[in-house]
RNA sequence: UGCGGCGUGGAGCAGCGGUUAGCUCGCCAGGCUCAUAACCUGGAGGUCGCAGGUUCGAUUCCUGCCGCCGCAACCA
């Protein structure tokens, strides 16, 4: 047998100045169901996620909280896990920038950089406020007379000011910075576009890249001085790295790269997709793989620049970034406690096109839930294990000699089987979801309509058997089919029968659902109440709930 | 201003050179009763933003216009 392949799939770290709100979700629960895919289908997978902690605002944010920087993120670091515990995503690390490991690395590989001839010192120009002691970009300041400015000349000429310090004018001040030149590797990253198509995803973000870095690219400024929160340049103690030259090395670091123990390293680097939000594609998809072609690292084999959710106001209909400032932010939590992880994950992959952008608002979220969940899905379960129970106390005998395949009668499964692969694969979820629903769900509903077990018992009850091993087989095969999305749905789906006596649950692949193992007979092991199982998806009714 | 995206029945989306433009929700009418008043069947509802062009043929390609929305270097 040969060695599985590797799957390492990554994505952005987050800035812990507040809590994940449900768009920060969004993201972790796409990759989760990537990784989640991928180890089904047998790859040695390897999922990262962390938080970017060396910032000035985070240690701004501490500060203000009158706490040190370091406890500060420790706790927001274990706050934000258990909210993707809570979700469900599976990942398998958790880097913190603040670690030691990502300091040694980082040092390791601006060192690499540095010495490769790629960083050099010079003059930093920078609207300086000398309220925030911190460099701001001429977007960020605000104009005496409103106008919108675009360059740091005309802030500092218009005597604007930072939105915190409406009284000390911004001044432009030059100091002493490293810049990693970027701009030398303009052709070496179109050349890398054009060798590798898949490199961007999906096709619109590669082609506002493509555009962006033919345009030209500027050197950037990777480092700050008089900072003590943060990593320091090792050729420089009176320098730090900053930002982005720095969060981008996580994927790396977290593998161990640079220390003594960089077998991960060895084994998953180069990564086979890094999941970020469309906002920062081109940190991803120029100044990184510049960074790694410096430092002669293999790059990344692709970057999925996902879209946003917006938050549509229930009264209004009004569609708006979610933000701070509206006050408009869905925190995670909310929706798990109030419903479940489970509708968290379904409504945001079946509504949310992952490439494209997508909408919540609590009208729609109960809708997609009562439809989806618990008049399709859920139902189909019920009513699936009620009758085996009522008609043939819980025990189909002889079930394994009955083909199970009459129920999908005219769908082609093991193509649909291979079409969801691919879907999957390619991260187009609402697609591969609405593909499940429509010709796997759908046709066990129909199914039962069209055997009528429920009178055919009257008159026939080996036709009904048959009929009920074709349902069950049905939920076997949906189970697995949603196993990536909704993994607890799945496990409870399998458990409902004792399919786990031919295969257990964490052994069962996509292509498991084309064809039946053989195994005993079925016999239904779901937990009952007076004959039936509870509802999984009882539904929601707002008009019901306290608040929202 | 530059770059980019979008505009398809009441709502949200597919489709993207070629048989009667699909799907979910909603609405109307039937059917059924195993099931979470769920499920199944049928129906009404669209000149695919507007105007040109390419083509045997365009919702699908090109151009212009109108409307909405992003991005423009550190915002998931």
């Amino acid at each position: 047998m040969s060695q599985p392949s590797t799957f390492f799939i990554t994505t952005a770290i987050d800035y812990p100045n507040s809590r994940p709100h449900i768009g920060t979700a969004f993201e972790k629960i796409g990759a989760d169901v990537q990784a989640r895919f991928r180890r089904m289908e047998g790859a040695d997978t390897y999922f990262l996620m962390g938080n970017d902690e060396n910032t000035i605002k985070v240690s701004k944010r501490a500060r203000e909280l009158g706490v040190e920087p370091q406890p500060y993120v420790d706790d927001m670091a274990s706050q934000f896990k258990e909210v993707w515990r809570a979700l469900d995503i599976s990942f398998d690390d958790f880097i913190q920038t603040s670690e030691p490991r990502h300091h040694a690395g980082c040092q390791r590989f601006i060192q690499a950089v540095f010495d490769a001839g790629d960083i050099d010192k010079r003059p930093y120009k920078g609207l300086y406020c000398e309220g925030c002691e911190e460099f701001k970009t001429a977007k960020e300041a605000v104009s005496p007379d409103g106008r919108e400015l675009k360059t740091i000349e005309e802030a500092e000429a218009a005597g604007a000011c930072c939105p915190n310090h409406p009284k000390t004018p911004l001044r432009i001040v030059e100091e002493e910075n490293y810049f990693f030149k970027l701009s030398s590797f303009q052709d070496r990253l179109l050349a890398h576009y054009e060798a590798h198509p898949e490199f961007i995803q999906p096709e619109s973000r590669r082609n506002e890249v493509v555009n962006l870095v033919k345009a030209g690219l500027q050197d950037v400024s990777i480092s700050r001085k008089g900072f003590s929160w943060g990593i320091k340049v090792p050729f420089d103690e009176e320098q730090t790295i900053y930002v982005w030259f720095d969060a981008l090395l996580n994927y790396i670091t977290a593998l161990g790269y640079g220390s003594a123990d960089d077998a991960k390293f060895r084994r998953y680097w180069p990564a086979d997709v890094h999941v970020i939000g469309k906002d920062i594609t081109r940190f991803h998809c120029a100044l990184w793989p510049a960074m790694l072609m410096s430092a002669g690292l293999p790059l990344p084999k692709s970057v999925f620049a996902h879209g946003f959710v917006y938050r549509k106001d229930e009264g209004s209909g009004v569609l708006q970034k979610m933000s701070k400032s509206i006050g408009n932010i869905v925190e995670p939590m909310d929706l798990v406690r109030r419903f479940n992880s489970e509708a968290f994950r379904y409504y945001f992959m079946s509504q949310c096109p992952f490439g494209g952008d997508g909408e919540f608002s609590f009208e729609r979220f109960a809708e997609t839930y009562n439809t989806g969940l618990a008049n399709s899905l859920g139902n189909l379960y019920s009513r699936t294990i009620t009758m085996p129970v009522k008609y043939f106390g819980g025990v189909l005998e002889g079930s394994s000699a009955i083909d199970p395949t009459a129920w999908r009668a005219g769908l082609d499964l093991p193509a649909l089987v291979e079409e969801l692969r691919s879907l999957v694969g390619s991260f187009q979820y609402a697609g591969a979801l609405q593909t499940i629903w429509l010709q796997v769900i759908d046709a066990a509903n129909r199914y039962i309509e069209a055997t009528r077990p429920f009178a055919l018992i009257k008159t026939d009850p080996a036709a009904t058997k048959i009929a009920l091993v074709n349902l069950a087989e049905a939920l076997r095969v949906v189970s697995i089919l949603i196993k990536p999305f909704l993994p607890r749905t799945a496990e409870t789906f399998y458990a409902a029968f004792n399919f786990a006596d031919a295969q257990p649950f964490d052994r069962v692949c996509f292509a498991d659902a084309a064809s039946r193992p053989p195994g005993p007979d079925l016999r239904v092991t779901a937990a009952l109440v007076d004959g039936k199982v509870a509802p999984l998806f009882p539904k929601i009714d707002l008009k019901a709930e306290p608040s929202s």
